[in-house]
DNA sequence: AGCATAAACGATAAAAGTTATCGTTTGAGA
DNA sequence: TCTCAAACGATAACTTTTATCGTTTATGCT
């Protein structure tokens, strides 16, 4: 049983002010053992076979919370409905982490990007979709 | 009247091999000028506005067909359920637009990035969040 | 160790976003 | 103008996520 790994999870949630419960515990150990990007579905089916009693409501709060403590991220700034993109002309997105906004910039305004076609493993790339995750401005004065 | 616009909108569909109906043609123009990133739910309100009696559905079976015919695009490719990321090495993303795996890929290994942390507008970026979207090895092989 | 309290849990209802169904209406080509 | 496939509106159903609430558990204090 890995005690190293047990403590630094203890350490975690000391941290974040949380506690330590079986659940949590669990579903912490397996998501650092699962490869990919797992969905909460696909968590909640990994931990139910060794907390069979679990809810999936447990899964969601605790990714949520693992999240928000910065243990884990999510892949994308998950926008909880499609979004369409209506501009043409190549360009990026500015994503505010507070209030959901997304805002255009242009490539040259990013001041990017190596534009290599080809990418390890024979990946063919079509396009580069760059979101930079950060604070806007108003976000950074307001309190909230 | 945007004689013009209308005509475009003709070729679009019939590029497509899509009828031109009242509805289409609305919600096109509608799209068109409407700025940002909205959700369905905001188009469908700004275009009752103008076909009170048009069905939510309807709108979201355009938007759709739109997506479909690359006249918009969407403006993130996964989106569906929350993805967990447990790696904690900086690194980006491959996603192939057909099977929409994600595979991640080292920073260095991608060849990116200006890290300006600092963007127009004053947004304080916390990361940047790179996707190459195209085609994968094994999806270039495959005739589907 | 025992106890009080706040946090977390499980079950489940509800909300939000999206898709499917189906009967009716409409556009496109003959 | 007529025919028929395509598109429409209404709405049910489905998926994903969040909220509610009564019960259980971890934590800090004695």
């Amino acid at each position: 049983m890995p005690v190293k790994e047990t403590r630094s999870f203890r350490e975690v949630c000391r941290e974040n002010g949380i506690a330590v419960t079986h659940q949590r515990q669990v579903l912490y150990e397996v998501m650092k053992s699962m490869d990919g990007h797992p969905s909460p579905e696909e968590v909640y089916a990994r931990v139910k076979k060794k907390v069979p009693a679990i809810s999936l409501a447990t899964v969601y709060k605790n990714i949520h919370l693992f999240i928000e403590s910065g243990v884990f991220q999510k892949v994308s700034m998950h926008h909880g409905s499609v979004r369409v993109e209506m501009n043409g002309e190549p360009h990026h997105h500015m994503v505010c982490s507070k209030c959901r906004k997304i805002t255009d910039i242009g490539e040259k305004e990013l001041g990017l990007v190596a534009k290599r076609s080809r990418l390890p493993g024979g990946f063919l790339v079509e396009r580069y979709a760059v979101d930079a995750i950060g604070v806007c401005a108003s976000c950074q004065k307001s309190s909230c």
